[in-house]
DNA sequence: CTATTTTAGTGAACACTGTTCACTTTTCGA
DNA sequence: TCGAAAAGTGAACAGTGTTCACTAAAATAG
């Protein structure tokens, strides 16, 4: 059972991490340059001078090596979030933060970010996903994500900034959906944001921007003495 | 030149463009139950009983295919939406009806709404996109789809209730953003609508929830007699 | 009505793709 | 050192989109 390598590795399985990191290198750099269709089992194995076959001993199949590279770019999109959430800035600047770091993250590995909500689930894999509990969610890297959102609208909700009728949740998904939109339409779109005749706005400024409008629209509501008849 | 077929069309045409909407038609089934994946020529052909290079004579390419499929889809979407703006209901009704129909038609369709915004432009296609024109761009129908929104936005100033502060491109830009993503969200992540601890909100209650928080967004702000710092 | 040209449709082939499997070679532990 | 386990391979299978020389049928011209 106990080898000649208690904490370190035996050469035997540091040298096959090494052919995996070169195989998940490779691919991440062709995936990251044509995509999901440039990534080809065969031209990946040639690149890294292996047999195709070979890669199966690493990887079951091309879906779970893809899956590999999805995953490790969430948990860095959420490591970023997470780490511009925990600098102590003003409140408004934070919450802005959050918004735009998800949105450049995003940006910047545009293949990654679409190939991450790429999949439609069939209503197979819906039933199984329908039985997940709270905490089953926010132990994955996206539930975790989705947490720093929930506590943001809390903490606005505490500091007085956002509306307290709100429910967090539903407001972080809120949040979640108007960033995650805005990502895509700037990664499947960029015409949108040139084509408008205000030429001095550029990309990042209207991040920002939207950024503000969705905090917004969690705020307190306007008019207290007025009747609201609407919810 | 001139036939004897002045206003109908000839019976080769006639008897060419049922053929071509049976592929469409085929085509059309085969995508909406299984995605890109699941649409390939061949099996197109088999279903038809054609021979694949048949398909050759009335599609430049699948590509081409896939295209008129989701262009079909994006101008049913823009009808949509384009009915319920042109409803004379109160204006707050008539926002949110906007959005929440944009969103359930594209959930209604998921695989044609996640295709219509699935390519990744090349930095070549990126260059020719950005020397588009405003008035070319709202002659498509993605163009004219936002040209609605912009028109809301407007309206919404107009009435008083929008911020007249914003640039109404914009402002749209957001709430297209907005809706976009949730539809997304919706298509693929649907975890996160159930996993919710509140079971009593179901999927098309979010929508409008959703909607209206976007619509805060760009109301007038709050306090008018606070000194307002930022922006 | 015939001759010619245009069109519709096909089958075979090409160059790919992911994946499997029997097989050899290498490596490692006892 | 020997046997077992692991690493790696080549060939094959079943697909894919696409092309192209080719036939059969229809439309057109004389």
């Amino acid at each position: 059972m106990d080898s000649d390598y208690p904490l370190e590795q035996t050469p035997a399985v540091r040298r096959r991490n090494k052919v995996r990191e070169a195989i998940l290198a490779a691919a991440e750099r062709m995936f990251a340059s044509e995509g999901e269709s440039g990534l080809s089992i065969r031209r990946l194995a040639e690149e890294i001078d292996y047999s195709p076959s070979a890669i199966y001993k690493y990887f079951g199949s091309k879906e779970e090596l893809l899956e590999e590279l999805k995953d490790s770019f969430f948990e860095r999109l959420l490591d970023r979030v997470d780490g511009v959430s925990a600098a102590n800035k003003d409140f408004h600047d934070r919450a802005r933060a959050c918004v735009t770091t998800y949105v450049a993250t995003a940006t910047a590995r545009p293949h990654h970010y679409a190939a991450a909500f790429s999949s439609v689930p069939t209503p197979e894999e819906l039933a199984v996903r329908r039985h997940l509990s709270w905490d089953d969610f926010i132990a994955t890297p996206k539930g975790q994500a989705f947490k720093i959102l929930v506590d943001l609208v809390e903490e606005g909700q505490a500091l007085g900034v956002f509306d307290p009728a709100l429910e967090p949740v539903k407001a972080a998904k809120s949040i979640w959906a108007s960033s995650h939109g805005l990502a895509l339409l700037m990664i499947h779109m960029p015409i949108l944001p040139d084509v408008q005749p205000c030429p001095t706005q550029t990309d990042g400024d209207f991040v920002a921007y939207h950024a503000d409008i969705v905090m917004r629209g969690l705020a307190v509501p306007a008019e207290p003495p007025h009747k609201n008849g609407t919810r």
